[in-house]
RNA sequence: GCGCGUAUAGCUCAGUUGGUUAGAGCGUUACAUUGACAUUGUAAAGGUCUCUGGUUCGAGUCCAGAUACGCGCACCA
C-alpha cells in the first residue's frame, strides 16, 4: 500500500468492478428475498444539452449517499437514471449550432432533417454526461436507464394526454399566453423570468384623461378607457359612455369602462387597455365582452393597425411613436426612471410578448372523478370522489403523505398551487412529444395512435418538456402497463431529491400527474438541496466565467473529496459556497483515512473480519463505547437526512478519536486484543463512510478480501458502555496528559528534556503507565498514594 | 405589494426536542517531526451568537419588534 491515496489511479477500476458486479440493479443484490422493503429514487434527469456541473454533482453526491445507505441496510435499493430531452433548451442549442455551421435555421432544413440533427446532438450529449456521472461514483441502475423522449416515455405521454383529454382536463382554447418571439414558441408562466429594469414611463393626453404607459407601441388600437367605479375623480363619466378624441393616427371613439381591477393609486387612476398583449387587459376585456385586436405580430413587428408604423419592430417604433404624440401635443409628461420588470423567456432570453393564440391547456380547476390507487392510497380521498387537479396537489402535501424538507418549502409550494392558472402545454417547436391529436376538416381526434382513414393531419405542436417530466416517477417503471412488476415494487418512490429551484417546474407537476393518473403520490419525501455558489456568493454561471468544474475537482482531488465537500457543511434548502480549499481539505481527509488503514494493516499479523471483540484496557473500552455511540448516531442521521452532522461526527471520530488517541496508544499497547479492535472498528468505519466516500473505502476494503464493500451489511452498535468509574479514570488520564503539556509549555521545558512527575491518588490508572509514558515522552512516572488526584511536575503540585 | 430565508470566530458553515465552559473545517501564530500520514501532530490566539424587548430557574435555540442582506411569487397599466 503506497503512503498516499491516489484517487486517479483507482477510481476508474473500482467503478468498473461495481458495474461488473451488477449490484446497482436491485434484483442482483444478495439475499433478495430478505429485502422486503424497497427504496427508490428517480434521478432528476440531467438535460442532454450540457456537461456535468456542480448542481448535478451535489445532487449525485446526496442521492448516492442515500441509495448506498439503503442498499447496505438491507433494502431493495433502486436508483433509476435517465436524461431529459429538455425540448426548448435542446432545440435552441441545436439551431444555434446549425446557424453557425451551415448558416441555416430550422425552417430552412425542415422538420424531419432538423429532428435528425437534434437527435444526434442529444445522443452525443447524453453519452458525455453519462460518462461524467460515472466519475462521481453514481450507483444508478444503468439497465433501467430511461430518456424523457424515448419510445416508452412517448407512449406514456400519449396515454396520459388522452386520459386527460377524455376527462376534459386538457382543452384547446384561444387564450392569452406568453409568446417568446426569439424562440418562436409559447412558454408556460413558470418559464417566464423577470428582470428588473428601468423604462421611461409616459403620460399621454387621451381625450379628457391622462393615461400612463410604459408601452406606447401597443396603444394604437386602444379604444377603451378604464377606471375604478369608486373613483370620485371620474364620477362624471359613466360606464359605456362614448367619447370622441384625437389619438396617434387620428380621431377615434373611445368607450368608458368601469372595472375594479384598476388601482386608483397608480398613475392617474385611468388606463387604456390592449387586451391582445396584456394579461390584465385581457381579463378586463373578457369581463366586459370587449373587442380584442392584435397590434404586434409574432416577430415583434407592428401590424396594419399601426398605420405609418406598420411593419416596424416595436423597439424601433417606440421612440418614433412618442415623438409623433409629442408633436401632436398629446405627451404630457415622462418619468424617465420608472422601475419595472421585463418578462423574458427563461431559455432563449427573448422578451416575452403576451399574445392571444389557440393553444392546449391543462385545466387545473375542472372537476373529474378521482381514482384511488389500491396499492398506495392517499389518505382522506375516496375512490370516485370529485376533485380538481389543484385540490389533488394541495391534498397530497397537506395530508396525503408527502413530506417536504426543509419544512418551510411547504409554504412556497402552497403559495404556488393556490395561485396556479391553467397550464399552457403546447409549444411551437419540433423537438418534443408531438401532440397526439389529429384534424380532418372540422373533425378532431385525440388518441394514442393516429386514426384510421385518409386525410388526418396531426397537430404540429409539441408538448412542454415538463409534461413528460411530470410522468417520470412512473413512466420509468413500466407505466402505462398497470401490471408492471416494477411499478408494484418501486412506486411510490421513497425520496425525490432535487434543487429547490425546480419545485414548481417539476416537483409540483409530478405530484399533479401521479395523483391524477395513478391515484397515489409519486414520492413520500422531498429533499430539497440548495444552490452551489462561488466563494463570494455569486452564482456559478458560464457567462460570469466563475465556475468550479466538478470534473476538474475530481481529477485533482478525487471523487470522494468532491462529494464530501458537497455533503458536509451543507443543509437542505440553504445555498452553499464552495471553494477549492474546502475540497482540498477533504482530499486530506481521504488520505488520512488511507493512512489510518495502512497503520492498522501494518500493525496486525493478519487482516481478517472480526465479528466480536472484548476489551482489555481502558482505551479499548473507551474507543468501543465511543464507536457504539457513533454507529447509532450515524444511523439516526441517515434516517433523518442530516448529512452535514453525520459527516462531522464521522470525521470527529475517525480523526480525533480513532487516529489521534486510540491509534497513538496502540503503538505502545499492541497486543492481540488491540489488534482485533483495530480491525473490528476499521472495517465498520469503512462501511459507515462508504455512502459518502465510496471509492477510497472500497479500495481499502480490498485488503479484507471479503467481497465488495458496497453490499456489506450496515453495522449494529457494539454493546459497550463505560462505567462511571471508568469514565472518570479516562478523564483523569486525559487531564494528566493535558496538564503535563501545559506546564511544559509554560515553563519552557523542551520535549526532549527529561522531567520527573509524581502522581498522587491516581493509582487506579496505574495500568496506563506505558501509555502515559509514550504520550508524555517520559521515562519514569512515580505513583504515590494520596488523598486527591494531584500531579507534581518540576516540584510543583497541580490539582487534576 | 404578498410570502420566505439568512445574520454564530478573519473566511465557509454546523449547532436535532431550550440545559454545564457555544463547535468544526480553512486561515493565522508557536512548537514538534527519520515514526501510518508534512495531504502530519500538539497547542494557542480569535465570539456581546446583528440589535431591542419578552417567556423561562435557564435562550444561539422559543415569542414580538427593529436593522441589514438575499430569495420566491404577483395582473401596478
Amino acid at each position: 500500500m503506497p503512503n498516499r491515496y491516489s484517487p486517479q489511479e483507482v477510481e476508474y477500476d473500482i467503478y468498473a468492478k461495481w458495474m461488473e458486479s451488477g449490484y446497482f440493479t436491485p434484483e442482483n443484490l444478495p439475499d433478495l428475498e430478505d429485502r422486503k422493503e424497497s427504496f427508490t429514487i428517480s434521478l432528476p434527469p440531467p438535460n442532454v444539452t450540457g456537461t456535468l456541473h456542480m448542481g448535478h454533482a451535489v445532487m449525485l453526491a446526496i442521492e448516492d449517499a442515500m441509495v448506498r445507505y439503503a442498499r447496505m441496510s438491507g433494502k431493495r435499493a433502486l436508483w433509476l437514471p435517465g436524461t431529459d430531452h429538455a425540448a426548448i433548451a435542446t432545440e435552441s442549442k441545436v439551431e444555434k449550432i446549425l446557424i453557425k455551421e451551415e448558416g441555416k435555421n430550422r425552417h430552412d432544413l425542415g422538420r424531419e432533417k432538423f429532428l435528425e440533427k437534434a437527435k444526434a446532438f442529444a445522443q452525443d450529449s447524453h453519452d458525455t454526461i453519462v460518462n461524467q456521472m460515472k466519475k462521481m461514483g453514481t450507483s444508478v441502475d444503468w439497465t433501467r436507464e430511461a430518456y424523457t423522449f424515448d419510445d416508452a416515455r412517448n407512449l406514456a405521454v400519449r396515454t396520459a394526454f388522452k386520459k386527460m383529454y377524455d376527462d376534459g382536463l386538457i382543452y384547446r382554447g384561444e387564450r392569452i399566453i406568453n409568446w417568446d418571439p426569439k424562440g418562436q414558441t409559447t412558454i408556460s408562466d413558470d418559464e417566464v423570468e423577470y428582470i428588473d429594469g428601468k423604462t421611461p414611463f409616459y403620460y399621454f393626453q387621451y381625450g379628457p384623461f391622462v393615461i400612463g404607459t410604459a408601452r406606447p407601441e401597443t396603444k394604437f388600437g386602444d379604444k377603451y378607457v378604464v377606471m375604478h367605479p369608486d373613483d370620485k375623480r371620474y364620477a362624471q363619466y359613466e360606464h359605456g359612455q362614448k367619447l370622441d378624441l384625437e389619438w396617434i393616427n387620428g380621431p377615434i371613439t373611445a368607450t368608458v369602462i368601469k372595472d375594479e381591477a384598476i388601482d386608483m393609486e397608480f398613475g392617474t387612476g385611468v388606463m387604456t387597455i390592449t387586451p391582445w398583449h396584456s394579461v390584465v387587459d385581457f381579463e378586463i376585456a373578457e369581463r366586459h365582452n370587449l373587442d380584442k385586436e392584435q397590434i404586434i405580430d409574432l416577430n415583434g413587428k407592428l401590424l396594419a393597425v399601426a398605420g405609418e408604423f406598420a411593419g416596424m419592430h416595436i423597439m424601433k417604433a417606440r421612440p418614433e411613436i412618442v415623438e409623433k404624440l409629442k408633436s401632436k401635443g398629446l405627451l404630457v409628461n415622462v418619468d424617465e426612471a420608472y422601475g419595472n420588470r421585463i418578462a423574458t423567456a427563461q431559455r432563449s432570453g427573448g422578451i416575452v410578448e403576451p399574445q392571444i393564440l389557440k393553444q392546449w391547456f391543462i385545466d387545473v380547476n375542472k372537476e373529474f372523478e378521482y381514482r384511488q390507487s389500491k396499492r398506495a392510497p392517499i389518505k382522506g380521498l375516496d375512490d370516485g370522489q370529485k376533485a380538481t387537479l389543484k385540490q389533488l396537489m394541495q391534498h397530497a402535501v397537506r395530508q396525503g403523505g408527502i413530506e417536504i424538507l426543509p419544512d418551510r418549502f411547504n409554504k412556497t409550494y402552497f403559495n404556488w398551487v393556490d395561485n396556479l392558472r391553467d397550464w399552457n402545454i403546447s409549444r411551437q417547436i419540433w423537438f418534443g412529444h408531438q401532440i397526439p391529436v389529429w384534424y380532418k376538416g372540422e373533425e378532431i381526434y385525440c388518441g394514442i395512435d393516429a386514426p384510421a382513414g385518409e386525410g388526418w393531419v396531426q397537430d404540429e405542436d409539441t408538448l412542454d418538456t415538463w409534461f413528460s417530466a411530470g410522468l417520470w416517477t412512473f413512466s420509468t417503471l413500466g407505466w402505462p402497463n398497470e401490471n408492471s412488476e416494477d411499478l408494484k415494487i418501486y412506486h411510490p418512490t421513497s425520496v425525490l431529491e432535487t434543487g429547490y429551484d425546480i419545485i414548481f417546474f417539476w416537483v409540483a407537476r409530478m405530484i399533479l400527474m401521479s395523483t391524477y393518473i395513478l391515484g397515489e403520490v409519486p414520492f413520500k419525501t422531498v429533499y430539497l438541496h440548495g444552490m452551489v455558489r462561488n466563494e463570494d456568493g455569486s452564482k456559478m454561471s458560464k457567462s460570469s466565467g466563475k465556475v468550479i468544474d466538478p470534473l476538474e475537482m475530481i481529477e485533482k482531488f478525487g471523487a470522494d473529496a468532491t462529494r464530501l465537500s458537497l455533503l458536509v457543511g451543507a443543509t437542505p434548502g440553504n445555498d452553499m459556497k464552495l471553494s477549492e480549499d474546502k475540497i482540498s481539505s477533504f482530499r486530506n481527509f481521504t488520505n488520512k483515512l488511507w493512512n489510518i488503514s495502512r497503520f492498522v494493516f501494518m500493525s496486525v499479523k493478519e487482516v481478517k473480519n472480526v465479528k466480536e471483540v472484548r476489551s482489555e484496557t481502558l482505551d479499548d473500552k473507551w474507543i468501543l463505547a465511543e464507536f457504539s455511540t457513533l454507529v447509532s448516531e450515524v444511523t439516526d442521521h441517515f434516517e433523518k437526512y442530516q448529512y452535514s452532522m453525520l459527516g462531522e461526527k464521522l470525521r470527529e471520530f475517525t480523526w480525533n478519536k480513532f487516529a489521534d488517541v486510540y491509534l497513538e496508544n496502540a503503538k505502545v499497547q499492541s497486543g492481540q486484543t488491540t489488534n482485533e479492535i483495530l480491525l473490528f472498528i476499521l472495517e465498520r468505519l469503512l462501511i459507515l463512510w462508504h455512502p459518502f466516500a465510496p471509492f477510497v473505502t472500497e479500495e481499502i476494503y480490498k485488503k479484507f478480501d471479503s467481497g465488495m464493500l458496497m453490499i456489506q451489511n450496515w453495522p449494529k452498535s457494539p454493546e459497550c458502555k463505560m462505567t462511571e468509574a471508568e469514565t472518570r479514570q479516562f478523564a483523569l488520564k486525559q487531564s494528566i496528559i493535558e496538564r503535563v503539556r501545559l506546564v511544559r509549555a509554560e515553563k519552557n521545558l523542551p520535549w526532549r528534556e527529561q522531567i520527573n512527575i509524581n502522581l498522587y491518588g491516581a493509582g487506579d490508572i496505574q495500568d496506563q503507565d506505558a501509555v502515559l509514558k509514550q504520550r508524555l515522552k517520559l521515562d519514569e512516572i512515580s505513583w504515590v498514594a494520596g488523598e486527591k488526584p494531584q500531579i507534581e511536575i518540576a516540584e510543583e503540585k497541580y490539582d487534576l
